[in-house]
DNA sequence: AGCACGCCGACT
DNA sequence: GTCGGCGTGCTC
């Protein structure tokens, strides 16, 4: 007789921990490795996934449970998705069977015999859609699907500039394995999942095609799923998790936007997904496509290294504007001019404050608008700020108006003011809490999105404007909405933070004003002159796409930053990857990634002292058994300090050597206290290997 | 994670 | 005398 062995959704001792069931006689040969199960399961039922077969157990007869039935007639995942599996499980020290928990969606594992029923023969094949007919492709996308049909077991960086064309090459080498009867994932950031990109794929692909994305309500998630893994669906299109699709006979992996930070998964399994494609790929043996016009100094510093191929798309593709010009404006110049503004001055009230969105809207700035609309075309104004203002301050005492579970200021906003972070909302006070002033007596200090609108309203009465920012696309729908309107120039004018950056081409866009480009420089990561980089160098990127060439003028207060630096000279490719290799040099000495290996080891609770005391213990901990392998940082108070009322302490393990970092966290989760911990101390401790930033 | 078992305070 | 607090331990 024989047994499985199981994962199920718990997080048990070992992390690799599998449970023996007896596999009853009348599904044997129905139940495989790979197969989804019910199981009886401490005194209730859960779903399990099978990793094993054998014919024999360790266990005595009186310990083993049966399976109670077979979920789904075939198996949910082949020999590579259980073998990333335990890769994720032992990379980022997660129990097995949560990991699983993961990557199957909750539509799928808490399904039912009556849901799961498998698709009837006759949905949608597509095969009456005319597919449309690819573009020849230019010499330098030929030589890239070139070197990815050479056999190799690298992955490719296919590194080209915005408007090169990379997503042809995506389509081209997408075909070339569908016509090898293979499938494909591509994965997108979160924000990318547009319509643009959609129909693009599903017209050159009629019927091919799933999209995954966290929006998808459970039945629709189980047709999508449900039709990859019975293959009727070769490409599986999404945002990370996407990662994780059934597709049947894998043959390709893309990322695209390999550098976007959205890859990262921030809560439970805290995967990277660029670095479990890489390893998807090594254990599948296929090729990973990774693409970006600002690769992420990982990807460049493999580059470098030899372990990742690279094809370059340095031009254009035909009937592409050459690459913006970009012209920084020095902010400080304009404080020694206030009265640059030709609109006749209101007396200076409590309510005009000194530095308002007439100050960022510069006499350069109005000029190039003014000239982009008397063209007729259209003009993307950047500030990744959302709301009025960074913050509301009593002109009579200075005091700032704190979010009462977050240790933040809050952010004032057209409705009141507002938590950026945990979403707490207050009217702005009649009067002053703490010196009850109540004359007005607020000053908003800073500019968000909502006041440069305002402003740019007042200048140009006649032009169309629409913001793009959380606030004004709160959902999906929104998103595509403002979007599309713009796309169809329903709007003269888009003003937005980072959103705009992404995920759409704006054919008649012919100047980006960037008004505060400084926002996002001091943040104290790392990674933030990387992070500056690419976005400035991604939203420049939005101007002049199609005939029209474009303009960019970048306003700042440090136009001698070494990010603006490199940006202004940066259209071509070479400029971006000096400053990668400097950044890289910078990162060796201080051995951060990808020169070193980071943890943090997030502590959190409702007691501050207790908290702390976790944080102290586990960090005396750490040193008694270091060696040379790591240092440990901290603990010290997390940036956030308090968060949703949660008290936050970290650690920060630092390290030349993966495996002997891997092999001390592996003694904090396996080993002695974690459980004791959080139950005597009140404190959860979340290990976040390849931290996203050190907040 | 659930879900039990297991010993100490205030109630019909 | 019981109901229920959440500390501790196990799940094939």
């Amino acid at each position: 007789m024989p047994f499985a062995r199981v994962a199920v959704p718990a997080p048990l001792k070992p992390l690799d921990t599998l449970l023996d069931y007896r596999i009853p006689e009348e599904l044997v040969g129905q139940v495989q490795i790979g197969s989804l199960v019910q199981v009886p399961f401490a005194r209730r039922k859960t779903w399990a996934l099978v990793f094993e077969i054998s014919e024999s157990t360790a266990l005595a007869e009186t310990q083993i449970k049966s399976i109670e039935s077979l979920k789904l007639p075939m198996p949910v995942a082949d020999r590579a998705r259980l073998e990333l599996f335990r890769w994720l499980s032992r990379h980022y020290l997660y129990p097995i069977g949560e990991v699983c928990e993961s990557a199957l969606p909750a539509a799928i594992r808490e399904g039912t015999a009556r849901t799961l029923k498998l698709p009837e023969k006759s949905f949608d094949e597509g095969s009456e859609i005319e597919a449309s007919v690819p573009p020849p492709l230019n010499e330098d996308q030929a030589s890239a699907i070139r070197q990815l049909a050479t056999p190799s077991a690298d992955p490719l960086l296919l590194w080209g500039v915005t408007g090169s064309g990379k997503t042809e090459v995506y389509l081209k080498a997408i075909e070339d394995r569908l016509h090898q009867g293979q499938s494909a994932l591509l994965l997108v950031p979160e924000i990318s999942l547009t319509p643009q990109l959609m129909s693009r794929f599903e017209s050159r692909f009629p019927g091919e095609v799933a999209t995954f994305h966290s929006a998808l309500k459970p039945t629709a998630v189980r047709k999508a799923w449900l039709e990859t893994l019975l293959g009727k669906r070769r490409i599986a299109i999404g945002a990370r998790s996407a990662l994780f699709a059934p597709v049947q006979n894998l043959g390709l992996i893309v990322l695209d936007e390999e550098h976007d930070g959205s890859y990262k998964q921030e809560d439970r399994l805290r995967y990277h997904a660029r670095a479990v494609a890489l390893e998807y790929g090594r254990i599948a043996k296929v090729p990973v496509l990774l693409g970006s016009a600002t690769p992420s100094a990982e990807s460049f510093d493999r580059v470098e290294k030899g372990l990742t191929r690279l094809a370059r798309l340095p031009r254009r593709a035909v009937g592409e504007a050459t690459l913006p010009e970009i012209q920084v404006l020095d902010l400080k110049k304009q404080i020694a001019q206030p009265n640059m503004d030709p609109r006749p001055k209101q007396p200076l009230t409590f309510q005009a404050p000194p530095i308002d969105g007439d100050f960022f809207l510069t006499a350069e700035m109005q000029r190039e608008l003014q000239n982009v609309l008397d063209q007729g075309r259209q003009a993307l104004l950047f500030l990744n700020r959302r709301g009025q203002a960074s913050q509301l301050l009593c002109r009579g005492c200075g005091h700032k108006s704190n979010c009462p579970a977050c240790e933040v200021t809050l952010t004032p906003h057209g409705k009141g003011l507002l938590c950026h972070y945990c979403g707490y909302e207050a009217p702005i006070p009649r009067e002053c809490p703490a010196c009850k002033r109540s004359d007005s007596p607020f000053l908003k200090v800073g500019i968000g999105t909502e006041a440069l609108e305002e402003a740019v309203r007042l200048h140009f009465p006649t032009a169309k404007t629409l913001r793009l920012d959380r606030d004004t696309a709160e959902t999906n729908d929104q998103l595509r909405d403002i979007l599309g309107l713009f796309a169809e120039k329903k709007a003269d004018i888009l003003i937005g933070t980072q959103m705009v950056a992404k995920g759409h081409d704006f054919p008649d866009v012919t100047f980006v004003g960037i008004v505060l480009a400084d926002i996002g420089l001091g943040v104290p990561d790392f990674r933030s002159n990387e992070r500056a980089l690419q976005l400035l160098l991604q939203v420049s990127g939005r101007a002049g796409r199609a005939i029209h060439p474009g303009r960019v003028l970048l306003q700042t207060f440090q136009p001698e930053h070494p990010v603006f630096q490199v940006l202004t000279r940066a259209q071509g490719l070479d400029d971006y990857g000096e400053f990668l290799r400097q950044e890289i040099e910078n990162r060796e000495a201080l051995a951060y990634p990808p020169r070193g290996e980071l943890a943090l080891l997030r502590f959190d609770g409702l007691e501050n002292d207790l908290v702390r005391e976790a944080a102290r213990k586990v960090a005396a901990g750490l040193n008694r058994i270091q060696s040379e392998g790591f240092r440990v940082l901290g603990p010290v108070p997390s940036p956030l300090a308090r968060l949703r009322n949660r008290y936050r302490w970290q650690i920060l393990l630092k390290s030349r050597n993966e495996e002997h970092l891997r092999k001390s966290l592996n003694w904090i989760m396996e080993g002695w206290d974690k459980q004791k911990l959080e139950r005597t101390l009140k404190t959860r401790l979340i290990v976040d290997l390849e931290p996203a930033t050190m907040m």
